[in-house]
DNA sequence: GCAAATTTCGAGTGAGTACTCGAAATCTTT
DNA sequence: AAAGATTTCGAGTACTCACTCGAAATTTGC
């Protein structure tokens, strides 16, 4: 008797296809981060790839797919928190990802440009910002929350509205700090943070 | 003698063109608020307005032009401070503006979309939100010296830094808002004003 | 009421868009 | 090396874009 029928499923994709795909993300975060969502254009990125249009299709059916992958790809290399282990407290830990973001060109560009197109009728990334700000938000909540019960937030500060300031002033200051570099996003999230907790006792 | 060749300039254009001339820039100040400058297009302002394309161009010869008109009559619309007499404040009067701004649908979107697409390589409202935001920074760091003289300003905050984190704070508070409608973006500048400011002195 | 200027529009134009298709080239496994 | 799967690409599709042009309809000044 014959063995039964089996369905011959690739396993491992080509071994090119996890580089080529990761470049053209990364080409295509360039693009979006340069001229938004709907004024890149696939050829754009296939160009900056060094590809025709029609292969890149082959690895994202649609520009939305490529978009969804670019943001994806952020969320993979911002979880790498830098430094958690020499950050010396909440206030140290923020400022280092503010001033990370600053000196890795591109990452400022493709979020306030992202988020902006993002509230427009129906934009594909609509759903990613609304989540993403939600999340911080609650994050940052969850930390001022601690902060609060280690006797180092001060009084009369509530820890979801100064999530949401946070959020808020991290993000309008980066989008300042793209039409007028003299603009100190760090600096002025850390005024913020030292108006909002106490200082560490020290220690006689 | 022939009397002089006199160019006939025409003085006052046609009745119907300055209400013409509103209502596009009315429409595409809806258009470019819902779907941004560059998704937006001259067939939607036209459709909205209930004129042929064609037309349109007869008022505006580009689309650059159309989105510049946007502006400069928002910060017409804009130049009219609400209640400045009954703003008790400073604090009053910001808040008045942004309670304001929460209210009067279509405004928050059409800034928020814009600032975000305006980062782009070559966008045409690039300048005006360089422009503004830098205009909005020295009013508010100009106040701020004021209030400084008037001991009514927190030690050790500097108003240039101040002012640029009140903008940025309720940008990035506003974007939040279009999409969490549940941000209270007055409350979160409040919550501001009050850390960097002294109460005012009790008459005895 | 007449001539001139303005306003309106239908019908394009060329360029660019996301995306499809079929077949050639390349890679993997056997 | 042969067979099968994957990757690549050239050519094309249907569509939308900002914008042009020439001529008809309308408004204005006289």
């Amino acid at each position: 008797m014959a063995g039964p029928r089996v369905e011959r499923v690739r396993r491992v994709p080509y071994a090119k296809h996890a580089g080529r795909r990761a470049a053209i993300v990364e080409a295509a975060a360039e693009v979006f981060a340069a001229r938004g969502y709907h004024a890149g254009s696939f050829q754009q990125v296939a160009d900056r790839v060094g590809m025709s249009q029609s292969s890149l299709f082959h690895y994202f059916p649609t520009k939305r797919d490529l978009l969804l992958a670019v943001l994806e790809r952020r969320d993979a290399v911002g979880a790498m928190r830098p430094d958690r282990v020499h950050a010396s407290s909440f206030v140290d830990e923020v400022l280092a990802v503010a001033r990370a973001n600053t000196e890795i060109p591109g990452v400022i560009e493709l979020y306030a440009t992202l988020s902006g197109e993002a509230v427009t009728e129906g934009h594909p990334a609509r759903d990613y910002f609304t989540r993403r700000f939600a999340g911080l938000r609650a994050d940052f909540a969850a930390d001022f929350r601690i902060l609060r019960e280690l006797g180092l937030l001060r009084d009369g500060v509530d820890p979801d509205r100064a999530a949401t300031s946070l959020v808020g002033l991290w993000d309008g200051l980066q989008l300042q700090s793209l039409l007028d570099p003299r603009v100190d996003v760090v600096g002025c999230l850390r005024d913020y943070l030292d108006g909002i907790l106490l200082p560490d006792p020290e220690p006689a």
